[in-house]
DNA sequence: ACAGCCATGTAACTTGTTACATGATTTT
DNA sequence: AAAATCATGTAACAAGTTACATGGCTGT
């Protein structure tokens, strides 16, 4: 959240309320999640660790707002974040432990688990590429959507290498 | 971490410290990264949550243990994480905030950007492959080996199409 | 005597997250 | 007069993380 926040911040300064807007629009149907709270506490604690700076804007027909701009440490600090090269392949080891612990339970079937795993995949990535329809070609969203879809579509084939595995052992 | 250790515990009841041994082991060459406090950290929490029990066993030769179990509800708890089915697709979404951050800061070049997370991938299948040679064919190291690949591969190719995008966009 | 393994924790900090509170202004 | 939008925050808890502290037992 802080990185993204600060990466917002990156482009221009901004005040809190702009910023939760840019963030709804930019997570897409999943921005309805976002507590519009969660913004003004990122944004106080990130003052405190002087990454950003904020000065009162007064309003003639509105309430005033804060703007925030990036101090130098802040520019560092993004300049970090965009250079990290740290990609979550956390996934696989999560579900890995699942079946482990879906096998020594046998409060579920693992073959089980991994069918309506896959299924759950499927149905999501057929909603994206309806999602895709909708985008215009060559858009940013439609190129996030892709991402989405490849990844999306290597989890699902790894689930079906899983699930060829499990029968194989089983029928032994 | 929570349902990791729960997971673990639904197999068998256990002690902290072999519950570390045991995850350092299931996280293979990164594990060296965990810190020992925070197994038992967690423990004590989930404890508190009415999660898990616990009960001390002495022993003759060693310092006294104290081995945890599973309550009724932490089982319950673990049979809602095997069957939730969320998986990560938040990545594409961080990726694509930095792209929109180097394009407005101009302190990276969005090409540059996209071609040292690509080559970094590379790199990390090729290490990927060389670990899973080692790894004995149709293990469960080889399984996760594999679901790790194939996403990295899935994220290869999304930052192809990514870069391919910038480049005929520059070229307009 | 000293290193190293077995075994457990606590204190403190950071971050994410939620629920709740406040008040002005604009639109209907 | 009510509802929506603009705008900001606080208090409190849950969870991850780290640094540090403690002690017994084993092998050399």
């Amino acid at each position: 959240m802080q990185d993204v926040i600060l990466s917002l911040l990156a482009k221009e300064p901004a005040h809190g309320y702009e910023l939760r807007q840019r963030l709804v629009k930019a997570l897409g149907p999943a921005g309805g999640a976002l507590n519009p709270g969660q913004v003004y506490v990122t944004l106080s604690r990130l003052e405190r660790a002087g990454l950003v700076e904020a000065r009162e804007v007064a309003q003639p027909s509105h309430p005033d707002k804060k703007v925030y701009e990036l101090t130098a440490s802040g520019r560092e600090r993004v300049m970090l974040w965009l250079t990290d090269v740290t990609w979550s392949r956390v996934v696989p080891l999560e579900f890995h432990l699942k079946l482990a612990a879906a096998a020594a339970t046998r409060l579920t079937d693992p073959v089980a688990l991994v069918d309506s795993q896959r299924l759950e995949l499927l149905r999501e990535l057929r909603q994206l590429q309806e999602l895709a329809l909708q985008e215009p070609p060559d858009s940013d969203g439609a190129l996030l959507l892709e991402g989405a879809s490849l990844r999306l579509q290597a989890d699902i084939r790894w689930l079906e290498v899983c699930q060829q595995r499990l029968v194989e052992r089983e029928s032994r």
